[in-house]
DNA sequence: CTTGGCACTCAGGAAATCCGAGTGCCAGTG
DNA sequence: CACTGGCACTCGGATTTCCTGAGTGCCAAG
């Protein structure tokens, strides 16, 4: 049976009662808030009919109605319009965002920014190495048998590696390689690079080719080395205020949130900077965030998401007020980094 | 009144099944439990004195006997033993650490180590700037106008600036400034580098001064940088475990846990590696912190702590476990940092 | 100084009770 | 046909009462 309009505003009604009141909502006290012109038989019959598809449900025979993951879905989808945020928290991103002085503040101001704003719990991935262009490529002489491999990306991003060379190398030696390499992978995407300096040591004589390929094969390790997709988290203590909003406790929450890689996949899928993904309850495979919902958004001065952002929060969160908290804050970001190239 | 040898004994009785049980002790399961050779009444009378001294308190009239934080003070100074490793979780230090790649990961393995090790808050400090030596300075241009500042030290550790110039700049002012910055500076203590180069510019000719004064500045202001005064945190799920252990719930603690600043103070006063600080309940000023216990040791290679790591619970924990723990693998990284020299 | 005895206290659990928000259903109405 | 008012029913949660037993403090005797 499709829903009518009405129903559809029955679920509206009861998704935003319940998250600002946290209790199951009954059909008086519904037309009671919201205008709705029927009497509560009426919604009762709505109600009936919502719970049997399936989107609230009763916690017990006798309480009002809760919506469940597929009624938050809904609204999600259909019933929620975007809250625009306040003027207050539109200054409020600007002074905490503009006072960065480099990428890692940037991250770290942001996560706390998004945190504050939602009162829930914010998590930015670092800008993405793979996902950036090559700057700039140097090596620099430690000592005749090391020397250090620096690696600059468009993003500000700096890697650097201790290569240890077989035997000892001159300077020449150096230079050449330091000037070829600069001339091979400078402007390039960093997920090109890998076969741009692949034959690279053939190219030199077979005495340098071990030092060359000591370099290089440092070089490749440094970019695949996915260990640099780091996390910034904050807000935990949001949880703990949210309290029992979680049916099984904090546990499981800040075990999935010290679970890097776990978010990490969660956040992925690094969708363009103007999308937004929101997941629902168990639509979060992983068990610890099976009673969360997941706000995210990727971010970067282009078209393609450089890494992504979002927020962590009980299914009964605010929607609207988050989604148009992490896309306010993910443009504004993106804005930060388009500027600072 | 002094307190005579059974009075301790029952002080440390009352510590040890006040931690195992997390429930308030009595006199008769305190004879129970330990061979006290007395009677409970008798241990009843002790107990009355331990209380009038402030050593321990009722919760209720009719209920046992808890530490306070006067109690656990006198428990960790004069009278618990250091508890030994097993030989299962030396182990696990060694191979949870040996796998470290860099001085990152190192911090990061040994933050979780410690969590799983004593099921508590871990907290590591990043190798601070200030107390290492510098082992290499290098300047990389980027552009004409725009060059990188690299420095190394002796731990490891790589910071990197970009200086704007004030105008075009050839290769040979550079060079001339590379070489005798890292003569001046090489092999210098961090804290020294400042008087050693705040009169280099005056040495070249007045053309030069304003490009070297700026990378002079930026130098100076990356050391002085406190920003990397970074944190590391794992085991925020122990908390949740641990329950209601906290009176105030977990939200003071998880805040404070977030107050990067506040925790690098407590952890602060960089103790030698082999020196070991144990706070109790409200010798933690900060609010949050007062229903809590840190312990805390500094670690690195050489006399001198490089920083600190140390582990947050609830005054109600297992001292000795938990001192062994952190004074082990601090121990165990001090020696890595050590090799990795 | 230690001990057994004894009266007393009281937190916390179990059981009993109450209340009212909320429901489903039905018959009536425009 | 959709809506409404009425009504009987349910039952979770709050409130109260009651009870129990661990634990205490004190005292007099060994």
């Amino acid at each position: 049976m499709p829903l009518d309009d009405r129903k559809l505003d029955v679920l509206r009604a009861i998704v935003e009662d319940y998250v600002a009141t946290q209790e199951p909502v009954g059909s008086k006290a519904l037309v009671d808030r919201h205008h709705l012109g029927v009497s509560p038989a009426t919604i009762r019959n709505d109600m009936a009919v919502l719970e049997e598809e399936g989107y609230i449900a009763q916690p017990h025979t006798s309480a009002g109605r809760i919506p469940t993951d597929k009624g938050y879905r809904l609204f999600v989808d259909r019933l929620s319009t975007v809250k625009p945020l306040s003027p207050a928290e539109r200054r409020a991103i600007q002074t905490f965002l503009d006072g960065a002085v480099d990428l890692d503040d940037v991250v770290t101001r942001t996560v706390r920014l998004l945190a504050q704003l939602t009162r829930q719990v914010a998590v930015v991935q670092y800008p993405s190495l793979a996902r950036s262009t090559v700057r700039h490529v140097e090596l620099v002489p430690l000592s005749t048998s090391r020397v250090l491999l620096v690696l600059i990306t468009d993003t500000g991003r700096v890697e650097q590696r201790i290569v240890e060379l077989p035997g000892d190398t001159d300077e020449a030696l150096l230079g050449d390689l330091r000037a070829r390499l600069g001339h091979l992978v400078a402007g390039l995407d960093i997920s090109a690079v890998p076969t741009s300096i692949e034959n690279l040591p053939e190219s030199f004589s077979p005495a340098d080719r071990q030092v060359v390929s000591a370099v290089v094969a440092t070089l490749l390790e440094s970019l695949v080395d996915r260990s640099d997709e780091r996390l910034a988290i904050a807000g935990t203590a949001n949880l703990a205020r949210y309290g029992q909003g979680f049916d099984q406790g904090l546990e499981p929450l800040l075990e999935a949130l010290e679970e890097h890689v776990l978010l990490l996949r969660l956040l992925g899928e690094a969708t363009s900077p103007s999308t937004l993904t929101v997941r629902i309850g168990h639509e979060n495979a992983p068990a610890g965030l099976s009673a969360a919902s997941i706000v995210t958004t990727g971010y970067g001065p282009g078209e393609r998401a450089l890494a992504s952002m979002g927020v962590v929060g009980p299914t009964r969160m605010d929607y609207p007020g988050t989604i148009a908290a992490v896309g306010a804050v993910a443009r504004y970001v993106s804005q930060i980094l388009a500027g600072n190239n």
